[in-house]
DNA sequence: ATTCAGTAGGGTAATTGGGGGA
DNA sequence: CCTGTCCCAATTACCCTACTGA
């Protein structure tokens, strides 16, 4: 009854993460301008207990789509 | 050995990007006409969260290749 | 435990954006 | 009508070393 979703399902999963290096290959930018963003608040990121940023993938493609922060489901 | 692709080759992915310096030694302009073709609705763009334009290589070829792109609005 | 790529951190050079004029 | 160049400020890219993640 775990409904554990394996870690290889990530890039399907709702709250998919993404790392620096996809997010920049993504906006054809440095990895280091995307921690910028982060620190800049310009883009949410959690930190790994190392200290590593992880980025939400939906949020990143709203961010190319242009589209605002899609802060809730909508539907 | 295999001819494996990886995730994502920038220049290879369907989304690959071009910066402005990119496209204008394409065109052998100054980046600056480059931008002014995305302000005049010529050419797509998408801004990088820092506001800097990044622009889609397979509109860019089409261009150069003298390929009307379904985005012209022109008569 | 080890290797290796990726990431964080700071600092500096190059590019870009915007307006204006030639 | 279109393009290249000037100014400025802001953003981005590359340099380094040390640590994390797999």
């Amino acid at each position: 009854m775990s409904p554990q979703i394996s870690q290889q399902d990530r890039t399907d999963a709702p709250g998919a993460l993404l790392t620096p290096a996809e997010v920049a290959s993504m906006f054809r930018v440095d990895p280091k301008t995307v921690t910028r963003w982060a620190k800049a608040g310009k883009l949410s990121a959690i930190r790994t207990l190392g200290g590593h940023r992880r980025y939400s993938e939906a949020e990143v493609r709203g961010l190319l789509h242009g589209v605002p922060q899609p802060r809730d489901a909508e539907v």
